[in-house]
DNA sequence: CGAGATATGTAGCAGTCGCTACATATCATC
DNA sequence: GATGATATGTAGCGACTGCTACATATCTCG
């Protein structure tokens, strides 16, 4: 690896850090370079394009969160629809995970304006997280797939609620769907 | 009403229309007058801020949504949650709400980051969401807030993963949960 | 008519944005 | 040690940001 894609590299995993600490609102090149600890010119060099740094950083991001999701449960751990509801509302609620949940939420609203490489990062993130569930759901054939979908919007729901300044609202929402199916 | 008092009425409406069509990122003064048929300077005549303008135009966006909200159901009615969700979701989904539900996102996001106005502006749309659901859900009174919160999470799920490009996820998550509920 | 309040245009400030031209420093290879 | 590739700093451009100082219109009322 050249001294080049070791930087790169370098740069990504610390914006990286920047990015989840302070948002994507507002990650202009010079703040990102400094995050780590280059200089907007060099953030230039080893990338194309600021989208191009965002593509890198946002993509960093999306890693290490399915890598926490996938360390969040064994790989074949099989749950009920409810049981897996809790579990999962409850990392996703957790302050580790928030800074993820908070630039998860600003990716959305970007890839709703059909902006790049938001819809790109978004439709990546959305589809490691339903096969995610996917592959712990204890359901039939018939049902996994409707129960999935239904897991992750009411999930992505809540979130929403909490985002919005309504925890309380999210929590009735998940302990109701947890009581209201069998 | 002076005649301050009207142009700044007037460039509300318009702005709101502005904010709209183009979003809440990127809505900065000289756009925002140019859309009102104004100047960045009257606009800072009008208002106090750029904050206060932007207060006043997401209030004046969120009015427009609890009105189109009010005239979709006849105040007395009342629906089962799952028919009520369908409802809901066929209204959040259509392409006149679109508009409202790419800039809610926006609002959101800014409110899991705690801004303003988009902290105030977020509960208060929700709260009004809330206050609405409660009044249409079929449900006895122990199970009304559970269900109301629950339906909330739903759409604003559904909502999400359309926004992510996902509508046939939303779709689908709504069609399991109007079949999974009684 | 004249004086004061109200309304609006012009011009610009200091800052940030993404990006680039140019010069230089460091290093590997012949 | 000369030469070319790789790496990095300096400086700045033109556009945009929110905001303001100053001048000027227009209108109201005594």
């Amino acid at each position: 690896m050249s001294v080049r894609e070791q930087r790169r590299e370098a740069a990504i995993e610390r914006m990286a850090d920047h990015l989840l600490a302070e948002g994507l609102a507002g990650a202009s090149l010079r703040p990102l370079a400094a995050a780590a600890g280059s200089s907007d010119r060099m953030l230039l060099y080893y990338f194309t394009d600021k989208d191009d740094v965002l593509a890198a950083t946002l993509g960093r991001v999306a890693a290490r969160l399915t890598a926490m999701l996938d360390a969040a449960l064994e790989p074949g751990a099989k749950l009920p629809a409810d049981a897996l509801l809790g579990a999962v509302w409850s990392a996703m609620s957790s302050e580790t995970l928030a800074p993820f949940m908070r630039v998860w939420l600003e990716v959305v609203a970007g890839a709703a304006r059909g902006q790049e490489p938001h819809r790109a990062i978004a439709s990546g993130i959305l589809g490691g997280f339903a096969d995610w569930i996917d592959g712990h759901i204890d359901a039939t054939d018939a049902q996994r797939p409707g129960q999935a979908a239904l897991l992750l919007a009411t999930v992505d729901g809540a979130l929403l609620l909490d985002a919005a300044g309504r925890r309380d609202l999210a929590d009735a929402a998940i302990a109701a769907a947890c009581a209201a199916r069998p």
